[in-house]
RNA sequence: GGCCACGUGGCGGAGUGGUGACGCAGCGGACUGCAAAUCCGCGUACCCCAGUUCAAUUCUGGGCGUGGCCU
């Protein structure tokens, strides 16, 4: 059973009521749940939480690592599978839309890009810009060029690497593609719906929570390490905001406000992903997910 | 009560007698290995009324409102 939602609607709790009734196991499916020293802030199950079903996937990376979609799709397919091996049923919860396009369609099978190379171009899109790049990626993959915005640092210099390292054009590998793990028609699967001013004022409470409950300190434990700033847990929601606070560059109202309205933001994308991207998905509430958790459980 | 200043989109803030500065917030969208990332797009705003004018947000008069100063 696949459980997506936006942030803060409310998914953790949804994962344990369905997995009490299914006898499951919570398997994450949120990219930054899975840093170990972010608990807190990415308001990860706490291990009261955690005690009651099983989760897997959860705090188990260094935040000095680079995780990713590739990774986690490993990840994910060793852990779905010890769990049917086990005769549960595996449930997979969280807010990263592209897990799951993976997860359900397949990622495309481009192969590691040499660590030299990968340094090689963001050491250029640092100190030269995106233009240069983009302007060579129009030589090498055209196709991929034109599909690009020309500011899309991210994706451009993605599809420049894997020219580079490769010699096939990115547009190729995904035309490839792979085969996905998870059937979406044999998988019931479901984007919680809950109205965006009351999923606001659920992330305001929430950031105030996390703040009362340590996050100030779990930062300032994460930025003590010193980590490269571009980490992904590094720009994990608030933490920025906090780590300037603790610089003393602005005040906690101001890294609190900027905080929230960050996961708002993102809250938008969340919905834009599975409206457009995953249409097949059904938007639904949790009372009703829980009900269709429960006929389930009775068939089987 | 008198004098002066100001009234611009949700907020901040330019400006002009005839093409919607801009910033923030918000909204929509893209998305295949850093995705809580990266990127793209979106606003018939000029307090009210009358006048001048081919044309008023912009000029004039009045009204209302806000702020400051004065008595």
């Amino acid at each position: 059973m696949l459980i997506a939602g936006p942030t803060a609607s409310g998914k953790s709790a949804l994962a344990l009521a369905v997995a009490a009734k299914l006898g499951g196991v919570i398997i994450n499916a949120d990219s930054m749940q899975v840093y170990r020293d972010l608990r807190v802030i990415t308001a990860r199950p706490t291990p009261q939480e955690e005690a009651q079903q099983p989760h897997k996937l959860y705090g188990h990376v260094d935040a000095a690592e680079n995780y990713s979609v590739g990774r986690w799709l490993r990840d994910a397919q060793t852990a779905i599978d010890g769990v049917k091996a086990a005769g549960h049923v595996p449930i997979i919860v969280g807010g990263t839309g592209l897990y799951f396009m993976a997860l359900t369609r397949g990622l495309a099978a481009v192969p590691p890009i040499p660590a030299d190379i990968r340094a090689t171009v963001r050491g250029r899109l640092e100190s030269e810009g995106v233009a240069p790049l983009y302007a060579e990626l129009s030589m090498r993959d055209p196709e991929s060029a034109q599909r690009l915005m020309p500011g899309d640092r991210s994706r451009i210099t993605r599809a420049l690497e894997v020219v580079l390292a490769t010699g096939r054009s990115l547009s190729d590998w995904h035309r490839e593609g792979m085969p996905a793990i998870i059937e979406p028609a044999r998988a019931a699967r479901f984007f919680l719906d809950v109205e965006r001013e009351e999923l606001g004022r659920r992330i305001d409470t929430r950031f105030d929570a996390m703040l009362a409950s340590g996050a100030l300190a779990e930062v300032e434990r994460l930025a003590a390490r010193g980590l490269n700033p571009m980490l992904p847990a590094m720009k994990a929601h608030g933490v920025p905001w906090l780590i300037r606070h603790l610089r003393g560059e602005i005040g906690l109202d101001a890294a609190a406000e900027g905080g929230k309205r960050d996961t708002k933001r993102y809250t938008k994308r969340q919905a834009t992903w599975f409206r457009n991207q995953m249409p097949d998905w059904p938007w639904l509430g949790a009372e009703q997910i829980v009900a269709i958790a429960a006929e389930w459980a009775k068939k089987a």
